[in-house]
DNA sequence: ACAAACCATAACCACACGGTTATGGTTTTG
DNA sequence: CAAAACCATAACCGTGTGGTTATGGTTTGT
């Protein structure tokens, strides 16, 4: 078994990602790694509360991982659980820029 | 210039994707290709007025387009329009599965 | 020990959203 | 030409959602 966690559902994580704050968030964790509640909600621009909810949210969806260090709590970003989404995407065949990119990359390097 | 119209912005894709009858007309649309909106009502479940209003926002999200044809409207996927998404999941090094893929397959082709 | 910091939850609110029925415009059919 | 089919829009409605303030529980700092 590859996957270290059983994935959400694609749903929760297409209604995670629909909305703009929980995206922003996701992409900051992903830039500077573990954060606090506190600093995400400086950054957020929103109330802690909110910061807090749009966090189950994206725990719901598996997209972040907390962990509790006395009062504070880290949370930071786990891309694996966007496979669902990928996976979604896998079916339309809109990776075929990435297989030439890939592919381009590879010849280089093989020279 | 690959691209033939210039993409909706990723807000109006993710939001469009977030509901499920949406994700479930887009993807009929991909399979059996176009359809009236009475083809598609009758699959969806739901109204006709209901699928003219998901239509409208997957058209903003220029995720389908439409063909009037006398009195009924042929609608088709354009799955281009996922763009935008597949351009955000990129940031989040997601893709190595299909890197693998790839390079796996090309390398049993070289033998 | 007490005050302050950190976070989650509760309670509440405005409004966006997904659904419905009603209506009307255009186009086909009989 | 009248009737029916097809679709979009309008009007409406219950609920979900994203925001707020209020509150309380732990944990840290003095």
């Amino acid at each position: 078994m590859v996957l270290p966690v059983k994935p959400a559902s694609a749903h929760h994580v297409f209604r995670a990602l629909s909305d703009p704050t929980r995206r922003a968030i996701f992409e900051e964790l992903t830039r500077q790694g573990e954060q606090t509640v506190h600093a995400l909600t400086s950054f957020a621009g929103v109330s802690q509360p909110a910061v807090s909810k749009h966090l189950t949210v994206l725990k719901r969806a598996k997209l972040v991982r907390h962990r509790r260090a006395g009062r504070e709590t880290h949370y930071r970003a786990q891309p694996d659980a966007l496979a669902p989404m990928v996976d979604w995407l896998r079916h339309y065949g809109v990776f075929w820029r990435d297989r030439f990119d890939k592919l381009e990359a590879l010849l280089e390097r093989m020279e």
